[in-house]
DNA sequence: CGAGTCATTGATCTGTCTCAATATTAGTGG
DNA sequence: CCACTAATATTGAGACAGATCAATGACTCG
């Protein structure tokens, strides 16, 4: 059996149900194991890509944590969001066949190469996997606006909160716990994106954990009482 | 000579160069002018489709002017957007089959109805088409990455600032004046969409207005100096 | 012309930032 | 294996940008 071949196809990717082969049949599968042709091992701390760099591939994360994040000509620098196994980065590149953030790897990772010119190839004969590409990135879209009503509208211990449980929610997803988490990126980043200073961030953590909601040491964070966390930042609507 | 059936074709849309048309050849014009096969008109103050309806198109904004704006469960909203004529809403319907904000007209507008559907059919016939529907699905991620910057990173001024530059490029990309507006929209939903109040968004169209830069009398604002407003949100790059 | 909506301005309050010191952890080389 | 260094995290005290509360003014539209 040629184990190193079917290492590298969607048809038997663990993601599969997360990913790109979503809903697809096996004969659609199976042009998808095409398109993904080569991987890319990327090591902590490094880039996918850059702001500017030519845009030619979508990435899907097999393993590993990213952070995307945009900078003013100022130097401040906004990360815009952060992405796990089975989700697709590089969608910012399409428009000005630039990328416009910069991907960098929180942790070693490795992603699919996914060159967009086979994407828009494959999506042209596969209505399926058509409109599954603009969901992905309809998706993107929605995440965005989610994210403003976040930074637009939402005190300190909100937007703590609201990070913790889609953070938890997605690492569920994957089959890791709902209730404890090792945290891949520093209070700084974690600041950056939700638009406040690391000892703000520092000190909502630690506010939490005197109200006994979560447990806090360093990187490593448990959720107590998630109904805790839910009623923060959404007191209605709160399970 | 048809001049009803003229009017409601892309072919000859005053708007094509900024629109839906670009790029495209005569033969795909033609095919694209079957897929924008209706108008509608929105009065003012009512919504082209609101959060929860079902997604079945993409609209092309003719005339007027449109807000995008995102509610939470406990009532809070967030102006996501404005968009003028030639720009494209609905994209956020795609993921889930319903919308997921409310598009308003802020002033009586029509706009082109293009059932997502046959967008869809006509790109897998084109690709040139295919890519401009993702470049116009990347352009919004990155716009909405731009907004995550302001809104994570700038003080009010700046944020005003970059606003206000940002609505007279689009008009003046349009033909009109790039120093004059006429806001559509009010205080509130200017301070909505900048994260910041509507008394602060008075307040700092006054101390602009103090400082010389610009001219204010409640919708209409003239740009007195605009590289002071440039230099504002962006000091190192400013013309 | 009158009622309602929207904008401006003032006075005060507060959540978050800033500045600063200390603590913890991870990484490095002897 | 341990000391040393650099990076990251926590915590405190004080400052400030923007929010809040409140009153007045301007415009719009039936």
């Amino acid at each position: 059996m040629l184990s190193e071949s079917l290492k590298v196809a969607c048809s038997n990717c663990n993601l599969r149900e997360l990913c790109m082969p979503i809903g697809l049949t096996t004969e659609e599968l199976r042009k998808l194991d095409d398109v993904v042709a080569t991987r890319r091992k990327i090591g902590q701390g490094e880039a996918l890509y850059r702001s500017g760099d030519n845009f030619t591939s979508l990435y899907a994360i097999r393993t590993g944590f990213f952070k995307t994040c945009v900078s003013s000509s100022d130097g401040r620098e906004q990360v815009t969001g952060f992405q796990m196994a089975g989700e697709i980065i590089g969608l910012d590149g399409i428009t000005s066949d630039r990328h416009n953030c910069n991907a960098i790897a929180l942790e070693d990772a490795e992603v699919c190469v996914m060159p967009f010119a086979d994407v828009e190839e494959i999506s042209r004969e596969f209505p399926v996997l058509q409109r599954h590409v603009h969901k992905i990135m309809s998706r993107e879209i929605v995440r965005d606006q989610g994210v403003m009503l976040l930074l637009g509208n939402m005190r300190a211990e909100e937007r703590l909160a609201a990070f913790l449980l889609n953070l938890v929610q997605r690492l569920n997803a994957r089959g890791f716990s709902r209730s404890e988490v090792i945290l891949r990126m520093t209070r700084e980043e974690i600041g950056s994106y939700l638009g406040m200073k690391l000892e703000t961030v520092s000190r909502t953590f630690s506010k939490f954990s005197e109200e006994g909601i979560i447990e806090v040491k360093q990187r490593w964070v448990k959720i107590l009482k998630p109904d805790a966390l839910k009623q923060i930042f959404d007191p209605e609507n709160a399970a």
